[in-house]
DNA sequence: GTCCCTATACTCGGATAGCAAGTGTCCGAGTATAGGCGG
DNA sequence: CCGCCTATACTCGGACACTTGCTATCCGAGTATAGGGAC
């Protein structure tokens, strides 16, 4: 099991965003730029967080993205759904109901058992992620970063944000 | 996210295998046939399972796989992890340490707040497959199956046991 | 009748192709802006 | 001086190649067995 490259970028950017005073926006490639990541791509993922709603896009000559919601009112969860896709991890494909023992179909009216056991868990995933607001992040980031760190984002923020 | 295919039946495999009597062996083309896989990757799977120490495998004429433990003694977490690897699925690449923003490595000594969320998250999906046994899984299956199944897997299971 | 030897058939194990999804990139459609022009 | 219009530059959005890892398969190495033969 592997989750994709963009969930770690997608977490970062709404971060930042999330520190963008909200009648502005920031470019992609502004973003892309500060994470040091390849600006075509990361806009594929951003793609998926503005069809998700998390943040919205503004078009034309000082476009760019901001966060669509509060960042209290943003979970973890739903920026690794945006980006991941909401399919559970664990496929049943019914296996117990092939090969030589098995019986008619109407006699698998229980869930498969396994199943249950691995949506549990996936379940217990989802619950800790969805305890996790973007602004706990921020919180969070801020007060584990060093001070020079957080003035030198400052200062990028100030020259980037129009 | 999406995990492999052979997490689901290494699962339904050891689940065969526990109710295999201890002293006897089952071989990989029966189990395959018995969930109607094809028996060289379902084989492939076995073996990760095999050198993770969970079934261990009888070579020659009469030989096949048993489990290595106890169903008691096996969690569910152990099967995952021996198919799947047991490397996190959230990678950190540490892009908060790249980019115009980046200060000093020694600046970030604490841990990515991001990671943190993210391998709590994990740790919790985790800990629910490892609070589960092979046997719990057994006496789960054999409660929620019909009659007519068990009775059916048992007279197959007569059969192909040598 | 018993023991040993050999050939056999069956098992696992790792090395080998094919394919789908994630990764990475590009160019086109659309829009708010900025400057110039006319009134 | 003010308002309007047009050209521009910048933005997002979806369509297009490439690479990695999962899917699927095969054949070779090794071993316990079963049968036959010798004693």
């Amino acid at each position: 099991m592997q989750l994709g490259e963009g969930v770690e970028w997608a977490l970062h950017a709404v971060v930042v965003l999330a520190v963008v005073p909200s009648d502005s926006t920031l470019p992609a490639a502004r973003l892309a730029e500060y994470h040091g990541v390849p600006p075509a791509y990361l806009a594929k993922h951003l793609q998926a967080l503005s069809q998700a709603g998390i943040v919205e896009s503004v078009a034309g000559r000082r476009g760019g993205y901001r966060l669509a919601r509060p960042a209290a009112a943003i979970t973890v969860l739903d920026v690794v759904q945006a980006v991941e896709g909401s399919a559970p991890a664990f496929r049943c494909t019914e296996i117990r109901q092939r090969g030589p023992a098995a019986v008619a179909s109407r006699e698998y009216r229980a869930p498969c058992s396994i199943t249950k056991v691995m949506r549990a868990a996936e379940a217990a995933w989802r619950e800790q992620l969805a305890s996790v607001s973007v602004l706990d992040l921020v919180i969070e980031v801020a007060g584990a970063a060093s001070p020079v760190a957080i003035r030198k984002s400052s200062a990028w923020m100030q020259e980037v944000v129009r």
